[in-house]
RNA sequence: GGUCGGAUGGCCGAGUGGCUAGGCAGAGGUCUGCAAAACCUUUUACAGCGGUUCGAAUCCGCUUCCGACCUCCA
């Protein structure tokens, strides 16, 4: 196993060697979408970012249970532990029971994760279709001192936790400043401590996701699905959690605390985050109404967008950033991305069609060597596409006769964009040059070459024309015409 | 206000104490019936001011600006 993969670890805010638990298991968690609404753009890089970590983890050969939830119950509006969950709110104000809201946008989330040719998780839990386990986990809590009841509603006890524990250790703030920039607890507030947060809450009467506990009838906060998840099927420490950086501060950092207080250890021992995509330099996010919608994004339909881009383009976008930098979003960049990716399409068509030569100007090796450093290094898919650029250099000097690879190169090549390219980096030809349509196409390239064979150029510019039209560009050369879409 | 992270050429975006990132765009050339593509060459750079160093865009300090989190968001 070509193992010296280093990863950017949250809690020591350093890059460190990765070693799993139990190899060649790994286990990795990731916080996915709260399925009351469509999946916005920046939702999606998360997921994309973490199929990237997914499929390399995979391609070293790591044996990888991937858990991914659907949080379709206890997500508050507001995070104030009180008034209602967005399942219930999204569901009145549709006025259909609150399992269609979760059916319809949790069917939606995976068909835009197909587009994105994003690898389904090992296991994909709902929060509400683990009640039971939160709920024992919430007792185990009680039972070891770090959470109370007040009126049907259990409180996880920060303020205890943190006499004992680095209650911050995600975020290294003092918990005094966290104190004095929390809301004043009002008269009628049950909570001991500004700090804590619900575990279980009392249903309100009119509340219709509920369920019985021996606290009386509720449900479950946000946070401690993730950590009844987590444990169940990856064990109380796993080797990688993952998220979002916007969930980093209160979400994860009260995941530790819950676990910590449960199974007396750290859940995981490598928390990986991800940036944000910008609008203009903002934060993509649903309340500010910067967001786009995966389809808006691939027919053009928004005021923002100047055309549509496919999302093999949209996906290779975002790999051309680090996953823990901020990635801006503009038609421009887009634009660029969309050429760079046609280019490096292209030129993986042309592979087949090269011979090998009895010597070779070009050693695969020195590439595939760096592209393993590029993704062993907290997974660096832009320079590993830098790399692979160099590849498409390669392929259409040889394909142009100014350049020879031999047998032995030649299939490193071709093995080499299988791996990267395909596996790794999860991009797909969006057309398919052997299929049908690639059958009608040859036989239209030779009614063309008949034309022109004939000196007909009228013809056969005619052909030329008439397919770009039909955003179908042909490109002649000594070996023969390709065509490629615009 | 606190914590954290940024500021790289026309755009996006890597990286690093001395050696070309890459993509897109621009310029010139080669090839070509035309077109496109491809290939070659090439212009524009590391926010500002100090400091450390033989040498800093890269380390340190200060300044300015930006963002994220601290209230729901991947």
């Amino acid at each position: 196993m070509k193992s010296k993969l280093v990863i950017y670890n949250t809690l020591t805010r350093t890059k460190e060697n990765f070693t799993p638990i139990n190899p060649p298991f790994v286990g990795l968690y990731v916080c996915g979408p709260t399925v009351y609404s469509d999946v916005h753009l920046g939702n999606c890089r998360t997921f994309v970012s973490f199929d990237l970590i997914y499929r390399y983890l995979l391609h070293l050969g790591y044996k990888v249970r991937y858990v991914r939830n659907i949080t379709d119950a206890g997500h508050l509006e507001g995070d104030q532990d009180e008034g209602d969950d967005k399942f219930s709110k999204k569901a009145r104000l549709e006025q259909v029971e609150p399992m269609e809201i979760v059916q319809r946008y949790t069917l939606g989330f995976h068909h835009i994760m197909q587009l994105f040719n994003v690898l389904p998780p090992s296991i994909e839990p709902t929060a509400t279709g683990h009640i039971a386990e939160q709920i024992e986990m919430v007792k185990t809590i009680m039972n070891n001192g770090y959470a109370y009841e007040v009126n049907g509603t259990v409180y996880f006890d920060v303020e205890k936790y943190s006499k004992s524990h680095n209650y911050t250790v995600l975020t290294n703030r003092q918990l005094e400043d966290l104190l004095a920039n929390t809301r004043d607890l009002g008269g009628q507030d049950e909570k001991h401590g500004r700090l804590d947060f619900a575990l279980w809450i009392k249903a309100k009467p009119e509340h219709i996701m509920r369920w019985p506990s021996p606290w009386g009838w509720g449900f479950p906060g946000w946070h401690i699905e993730c950590s009844a998840m987590s444990s169940k099927y990856l064990g109380d420490t796993f080797d990688i959690h993952g998220g979002g950086m916007d969930l980093a501060a209160t979400h994860h950092t009260n995941e530790i605390a819950q676990s910590q207080a449960c199974h007396h250890v750290q859940p995981a021992r490598y928390w990986v985050h991800t940036n944000m995509l910008t609008v203009n330099g903002a934060r993509m996010s649903k309340s500010a109404g910067n967001g786009f919608l995966p389809q808006e994004l691939f027919t053009g339909n928004h005021p923002l967008l100047e055309r549509g881009y496919s999302p093999m383009t949209v996906r290779f976008f975002m790999l051309q950033a680090h996953y823990r930098s901020t990635l801006d979003f503009s038609n421009e960049a887009l634009d660029a991305s969309d050429k760079g990716y046609k280019r490096l399409m292209n030129a993986i068509a042309l592979l087949d069609k090269l011979t090998p030569a009895a010597t070779s100007d070009f050693d695969i090796t020195n590439i595939r060597e760096r592209c393993y450093q590029a993704m062993n290094d907290d997974f660096n898919s832009p320079v590993l596409i830098a790399e692979l650029f160099e590849a498409v250099r390669i392929i259409n000097t040889v394909y142009d006769g100014k350049g020879s690879l031999d047998q032995q190169n030649l299939d490193m090549l071709k093995t080499l964009i299988r791996d990267f390219v395909f596996d790794v980096l999860g991009l797909t030809e969006e057309v398919a040059q052997t299929d049908d349509f690639g059958k009608l196409m040859d036989f239209i390239i030779r009614l063309r070459l008949d034309a022109k064979n004939n000196k007909d150029y009228a013809t056969s510019d005619k052909i030329r024309l008439q397919l770009q039209e039909l955003g179908i560009q042909l490109k002649d050369s000594k070996e023969g015409t390709t065509w490629s879409k615009v």
